[in-house]
RNA sequence: GCGGACGUGGUGGAACGGUAGACACACAGGACUUAAAAUCCUGAGGCGGAAACGCCGUGUGGGUUCGAGUCCCACCGUCCGCACCA
């Protein structure tokens, strides 16, 4: 029977207007509903979408519509992460205002959104630029600065010389900016800090409650803030040679059960000793300036060589006066990090053994590894870094490591070394205070006032917001609020004298440590509304790229916290997000013209298939290079655009495939072939749909018939397995099932029984409501196609029935010693017993057992049979 | 170097320790058509065989188990993250 086709284009933009006239994704007020709260990462307005956003998107949506089926309260907003560096850099170039460029890329990237279908509550959109936004981060910096979280002090910093900006740690890539790509430069300034440090433990304990985070984020922040218990040891520095009031190193170390194997100590380059004796000393200085220049990535280090500088200076031992060990400056001990100073003990440690061996330092050994022969034990090459037994170390010899480490630490804290203790047990922390300044101007200005009487003070509530001068000039690098001829002169809010308006403006990644909690209350006089985000937080499920797995998560966690203390949030919910979701990449083929410059996929024309598979550069008809498949990027144009798609194939058929085959963590790669087979398949659901549609409803009464039954069977089994992979994200899953039910369901059209209809009808409903998390659109089609008046977006999730899902008859697989020899179909209450004689009278087992009697036969019910012979 | 993840057909991938390869893509053959597109049907892990069927098969080698893609050990390979973290 001939059928129009489904014009996926025109039905779409029908019913995103009669959901948008419905208001039906407005989150409801009601706070005695059942809530869920669905966020995915929030987009930073480039100007326009990407696929990576089509999937992100695609997923949230399908769990949000889900929810909402499921009669839930969902909210599932919107906004925009707008302050940044690409509106600066584009003010620079093209000579338009960041809010101008920033707001045409909004409207743009929301129209590309709204053509998805997305079923999202635009009623509470965000822009983290838009002053409603950014004067509440300004009262919670407040909040904090006055709990002492928020803080300005020295700090050497990054220098990106490109983009003319201050870079977290965090942010410099192999000694490069991450967005600009500059080779950064040290430099000390005074910057403001977020004290992230001081939440160290609790963020790290709280870990292992977020059960709902894949384990690799946690892990990869655990190690991120990386807790180590160690101790700090002071060695007295021999007079010899030291500096004019230097009399000692401290070291930290996680191993003073290998004191005993000390045979260096090294300190950093940038160690107020180092520095001191760089000042009278040329090749030290040459060295120490050589090791800045290096930087601190691990890969450059690790490429070159470890280095070291022996300064002469020898320190006494912390257990043995006598014992004098050299001090070497080494470029592999970091300032930042524990006292910018160690001792090296090569017998324990790998990378001080390589030290050893190069500067030709004593080794010995003092931990006898489990089975080793105390007797002929060495040191080679590789260090004993593990457990073992004490050697070589006099009070310590005949303990294990741990006791060790337990005996040593209590007698060095016993020591005293000019009235202090030698030794200190301690926890130190990798995790480093959050640096925030940033000298731009697109940001939220940090509201304080710099006054030469009163120093650093607070702007007062009453002159909040500190906006953004919109007469700034973009004409050159730097920071345009440093220039600016009138905007930072001010007075002083405690004695009254002129002063200088605070310049800095804050990194990005504060506006998006609570955007989250401010979309639960958008238009709230205070930045979070206590009792609507007492409700919808934490989020239950939260969806974005694996590349932010630490920042941006962690600053999330860190803030809402600091908030709750500060009193700027409720400190009840501690945790923002309850459950996250990392999504993989899209990728694409990548394409290269024989001249060597990258193509569009769009450029190119695909020949052949296999082996024989070749490109034609379109423009020029020449054969162009088919290379390897790459995360879609600009750099490598292996782009496709989401709105050709949306255009062409329509929304639904971008989602579904989207949604379809790889494993959401996983990456997806994009191909015509998939998006034509999403194509065919919206088709044939609406040709399914229409012949349905067309027959009879009515019931027939009776005993059901059997084809009947199967093809319900099979719906309702769709329909449950359907609801558990939606709520497990596992969408390639769900999309498999239908796959299959569609198939049950076109094969029950050509049968005859007179209940035919009515069961088919029952189908052709659940089909429609389990592809309307994925194809909205479609969905809402077909459910009028069939025949109803009322919006499919606000139908309940079908009831799964449970009769309807078992089978009557089972069949299970026979195996002898494990080897599958055939199959019985037996009643689905069949016996144990009766299973086991079914399978004992197969022919192909009794060939299999040769007539040997069975030792033993395992009966596992509904499943397997298995005869050991 | 450290940490993590992953290795299944031509491809993407399924598979509570229980019939490996669901489902899809690509492919081949057939039906419909003047023809194509669309659609429908059929086939297909490898080897051998006309077939029945047999053997092999989830990176490699061991192990646990009645039974291993799944659990354990060792290795090989690929990918990702990283701040030599003392």
């Amino acid at each position: 029977m001939a059928t129009e086709r489904y014009n996926a284009p025109d039905r779409e933009q029908h019913w995103q207007a009669a959901w948008d006239e419905a208001g039906i994704y407005i989150a409801d007020s009601d706070q005695t509903k059942p809530k869920c709260y669905v966020l995915e990462m929030f987009p930073y307005p480039s100007g326009r979408i990407h696929m990576g956003h089509v999937r992100n998107y695609a997923m949230g949506d399908v769990f949000a519509r889900y929810k909402r089926a499921k009669g839930f309260n969902v909210l599932h907003p919107m906004g925009w992460d707008a302050f940044g560096m690409p509106a600066e850099n584009a003010a620079l170039e093209r000579k338009t205002h960041p809010a101008t460029w920033t707001y045409a890329n909004i409207d743009a990237m929301k129209r590309q959104l709204k053509s998805m279908g997305l079923s999202l509550d635009w009623s509470r959109e965000i822009a983290t630029c838009n002053v409603a936004y950014y004067k509440h981060q300004q009262e919670i910096f407040l909040k904090l600065l006055e709990k002492g979280l928020a803080y300005r002090g020295p700090g050497k910093v990054n220098w990106d010389p490109v983009d003319q900006t201050v870079l977290a740690n965090e942010q410099v890539i192999d000694g490069r900016g991450w967005r600009s790509g500059a080779l950064v430069e040290q430099r000390e300034m005074q910057v403001w800090y977020f004290k992230i440090s001081a939440f160290a433990d609790d963020l790290l304990k709280a870990l292992s409650a977020l059960d709902k985070w894949p384990e690799k984020v946690r892990l990869m922040q655990a190690n991120w803030i990386g807790r180590s218990e160690g101790m700090s040891v002071r060695w007295a520095l021999d007079p010899k040679g030291a500096p004019a009031g230097e009399t000692e190193i401290e070291v930290f170390t996680t191993r003073p059960d290998t004191l005993f194997g000390a045979s260096f100590v090294a300190i950093a380059a940038d160690h107020p000793l180092a520095r001191k004796l760089a000042e009278k000393n040329a090749a030290l200085a040459e060295f120490a300036d050589e090791c800045r220049r290096r930087g601190t990535s691990v890969i450059e280090i690790e490429k070159g060589e470890k280095l070291g500088f022996d300064t002469g200076l020898k320190v006494r031992h912390p257990l043995d006066p006598d014992w004098l060990v050299p001090v070497w400056v080494a470029n592999f001990v970091l300032m930042d990090y524990g006292t910018g100073a160690i001792f090296g003990c090569p017998a324990g440690d790998q990378r001080d053994l390589d030290f050893a061996r190069k500067y030709d330092l004593p080794v010995i050994p003092v931990i006898l590894p489990k089975g080793a022969d105390a007797a002929t034990f060495e040191i080679g090459q590789t260090a004993a870094d593990g457990e073992g037994t004490m050697i070589n170390s006099l009070f310590l010899d005949g303990l294990t490591t741990a006791d060790a480490f337990q005996k040593v630490a209590d007698k060095l804290e016993g020591l005293m070394l000019d009235g202090r203790p030698v030794g200190q047990r301690q926890v130190r922390f990798r995790l480093k205070d959050w640096g925030i300044s940033r000298q731009r101007y697109w940001g939220c200005p940090v509201p304080v006032i710099h006054c030469e009487t009163c120093g650093a003070v607070a702007v007062p509530a009453k002159d909040l917001p500190v906006e953004l001068p919109e007469d700034a000039t973009f004409d050159k690098p730097g920071n345009p609020l440093e220039r600016h001829p009138t905007w930072k002169n001010c007075t002083c809010p405690q004695c009254g004298k002129p002063a200088r308006r605070e310049t800095d403006t804050m990194d990005t990644f504060v506006d998006s440590s609570w955007y989250y909690g401010r979309f639960t209350a958008p238009d709230s006089a205070s930045a979070i509304d206590a009792k609507a985000a007492n409700y919808w937080l934490p989020v239950d499920q939260y969806i974005g790229g694996i590349e932010h797995a630490i920042l941006h998560l962690l600053y999330s966690r860190f803030f809402w916290r600091a908030m709750g203390e500060a009193g700027a949030a409720p400190a009840s919910v501690k945790e923002p997000f309850a459950a996250l979701f990392t999504q993989g990449m899209v990728t694409h083929e990548t394409y290269k013209s024989e001249s060597g410059g990258w193509l569009l996929p769009t450029d190119v024309t695909i020949e052949g298939e296999g082996d024989v598979r070749r490109a034609i550069e379109i423009a020029t008809g020449k054969p162009a290079i088919i290379g390897s498949i790459e995360k879609m990027s600009k750099s490598k144009k292996n782009l496709v655009d989401p709105d050709d798609i949306i255009e062409h194939w329509g929304a639904d058929c971008a989602r579904w495939f989207m949604l379809s085959d790889s494993p959401p963590e996983r990456d997806v790669i994009w191909t015509e072939a998939g998006v034509q087979g999403a194509g065919r398949f919206i088709q044939r659901v609406w040709r399914l749909v229409t012949d349905i549609a067309e027959r009879p409803k009515t019931a027939a009464g009776g005993t059901p018939s059997e084809d009947a039954m199967e093809v319900r069977r099979a719906a309702h089994k769709a329909l449950d397995a359907v609801g558990r992979n939606i709520e497990a994200l596992r969408f390639n899953v769900a999309v498999a099932q239908i796959y299959e039910f569609t198939n049950a369901l076109s094969a029950a059209l050509g049968k005859k029984a007179n209940d035919l209809d009515a069961a088919l009808h029952e189908c052709a409903v659940i089909l429609v409501k389990i592809i309307a998390p994925m194809m909205p659109h479609l969905a809402e089609e077909s459910w009028a196609r069939l025949g109803y008046n009322t919006l499919l977006a606000k139908e309940p999730w079908p009831e799964v029935n449970p009769a309807l899902l078992v089978d009557d008859r089972v069949t299970l697989a026979v195996q002898v010693n494990g080897k599958r020899r055939g199959e019985i179909t037996l009643a689905r209450a069949a016996t144990n017993a009766e299973a086991e004689a079914a399978a004992l009278a197969l022919e192909p087992v009794v060939k299999a057992l040769e007539g040997r009697p069975a030792k033993k036969v395992i009966v596992v019910p509904q499943r397997i049979v298995n005869i050991v012979a």
